[in-house]
DNA sequence: CTGAACATGTAAAAGGTTACATGATTTT
DNA sequence: AAAATCATGTAACCTTTTACATGTTCAG
């Protein structure tokens, strides 16, 4: 049994939508999950061994593909573990927004510096609009319109294309203000 | 000179704006960086002596006050040491989203289990804006509206209300979507 | 044949949270 | 007198990041 981490869960959940290598899994991390829950090289693949010794997940056949990579499917304990996190209670969530905490000090420099710092956050959230209208999320198996917004995939990825738009019309809002004065 | 945490800044941070007790510190955290930049018990006191012994701060007088706190006040060392901070590039932002992962992984149990998340999710930021609106971040030195808006704490209110209230449009939307079909 | 991308891993350190411990003071 | 709040602190643990190490394979 043991415990597993919510990134440990992560893990599991990308393999339970389809057999893949370590590798495989962080790809798809980038693309999906990077901006709220990213997972660093350095647990992936220790945390894939822990779900391993958990039997929650299974190596399939020996290291085979072109580049010697190992794939991994999810066992039915695994499947079954997956189902409970997520019917259980989230942990509440959690930001790091280290330009938003300067922004709180930055009168004490004068106006230039908040000007600063709002364009530092305006190019960021520019850069990450990018990344996400970038990624079409049902580009493998192309779902209408109408069912997009159902599934889960298709709900994260409005909600963090929403939330990057918001924040970077936020930025030019408050940077066209700033100016005025 | 010793190298400082993003937490450490912060309390410096909170330190140049007006000298306070640990306790205080915590108080006003709670009121303003708590979404974006949380500071644990753990971590304040320790962090607190930390700066001390990087010259960062100094205690001013002995433990006064009615319940014997210590007072903290920022050196000059602290002051520079502070503005180089806000003038460094800021760290990525982060997030850890546990609802939002879930949400990734949600169909696979069927659509009630996504509608399930979409309103822990919805209640949540619920509450959220509930506890930004109840804070009025220029109430102890009234502003002008006008004002307001161009102040770092002002500016990063508005950030976080208006962040609060487009996620939980978001989410109604998409539960109101669900149900439809 | 050289560099980029593929692929997996480990060790150490940093950073942060939780839970506990203690005691004073104000309110009920 | 009890409960809540003020106030500071520590120790253990957990999680995550960073940096390094290693080797393969494909493209130019």
């Amino acid at each position: 049994m043991d415990t597993q981490t919510p990134t440990g869960y992560t893990i599991l959940g990308f393999l339970a939508l389809q057999p893949r290598s370590g590798y495989e899994i962080r790809e798809a991390a980038r693309r999906s999950v990077q901006l709220f829950w990213g997972i660093s090289e350095g647990q992936l693949y220790p945390q894939l061994h822990h779900l391993h010794d958990s039997g929650l997940i299974e190596p399939l056949g020996d290291p085979t593909g072109p580049r010697s990579s190992q794939q991994w499917g999810v066992t039915d304990t695994g499947r079954q573990t997956l189902h409970e996190w997520l019917a259980a209670p989230s942990a509440p969530i959690q930001m790091r927004d280290e330009n938003l905490v300067k922004l709180m000090f930055s009168d004490q420099l004068g106006s230039e510096a908040t000007l600063a710092l709002l364009e530092e956050r305006r190019d960021k959230f520019a850069l990450l609009v990018q990344r996400i209208e970038a990624v079409v999320p049902g580009a493998h198996r192309p779902v209408s319109d109408e069912e997009a917004g159902l599934r889960g995939p298709g709900l994260v990825h409005d909600f963090t294309r929403r939330y990057a738009s918001t924040a970077l019309d936020w930025c030019r809002k408050a940077i066209r203000h700033g100016l005025e004065t």
